[in-house]
DNA sequence: TGCGTCATGTAACGGGTTACATGATTTA
DNA sequence: TAAATCATGTAACCCGTTACATGACGCA
């Protein structure tokens, strides 16, 4: 959700809503783009809910917001990010939300999570090859294809984590 | 979207909301998996489009609607499937439904969209390796990963099209 | 008797997009 | 002088989910 992203930009340092889009192009874009449609009313809600501070300045006779985070949002962004990852689906990408932002984690955490992930994946994985047992003789090629391709991308995923992302960790 | 992948699944056969949902769970289900709070209004709606037709029976006492495509219906749904597959971000899988129907399509016109589809990735990939020039120095370690994954996701999806897919169809 | 399956649907809510509205400053 | 960039925001709309409501049949 783009408010987690947010914080998590916040955490680096204070930026008004502007920044931040910015900063998205130049970081998440390939798997979190929230337009500003989507962006100043998710600030608004966090600091409705007390998790950003904000200042108000004026500068070459613009407005301009400046939103830091506080105590409160640093647990709630902790919160979810060491919340487990969940990976439904061939849509794998959504799992990079969080790895995005594991330098703010433990590193015993943060790998901990990860298999946590690549076992959900494999359980995934299974299914899918369950399915394809079950679906072999009656589906179509295209079908199969999209299966075969949902079974790859899991094991993709899966080599990925365990032999980049781990390796690389350790 | 929902409705095109509903119309898809009357092009093999009529079916009931409660059918479409079953079939599902053992075909699209791990990359479009629609609730009934989905399915029924976008029947409703395809209904009041003129791209199906219902038939009301009662069996064992219970109220079943059964729909069929019409030719309006199929019309729409080529359309849709003939149209390019639009990839962004690292959600590749967003065009498995389309190829899941690739077998309502000309070879050639299959060929044709998934070489399109390779050309689209490839250059998302190469701005990907772009970014990561551009941030290589200053982004962190795990800022640097999920980019990573990003152009290694991208390449399996180019590899997995090229590779497995066309020459598949060949 | 109570659970699982068949079968339909609505209402509240969530979270996103596009398009619009405004307006100053900087750059070509 | 016109466009791009900085900067904020709202309103309409789209599409999805969860939870709820209803009810019959068959089986253990």
């Amino acid at each position: 959700m783009t408010e987690y992203i947010l914080l998590g930009f916040l955490m680096e340092k204070d930026m008004t809503g502007y920044d931040m889009k910015q900063h998205m192009s130049m970081s998440t874009s390939y798997f979190v783009d929230a337009s500003f449609g989507s962006i100043y009313p998710s600030l608004k809600r966090l600091n409705n809910k007390g998790f950003v501070a904000l200042k108000e300045t004026i500068e070459n006779g613009k407005l301009k917001k400046t939103y830091s985070i506080n105590e409160q949002g640093k647990v709630e962004f902790l919160k979810w990010l060491s919340s487990p990852i969940m990976v439904s689906r061939t849509d794998i990408s959504s799992a990079l939300e969080k790895i995005f932002f594991f330098r703010y984690l433990p590193h015993e955490q943060s790998i901990f999570l990860i298999e946590q992930c690549i076992h959900d994946i494999d359980r995934y994985k299974n299914s899918l090859l369950e399915l394809k047992n079950k679906v072999d003789h009656e589906a179509d090629p295209f079908g199969l294809c999209t299966l075969d391709f949902g079974i790859d991308c899991y094991d993709f995923a899966m080599h990925w984590c365990e032999e980049y992302l781990i390796n690389k960790m350790r």
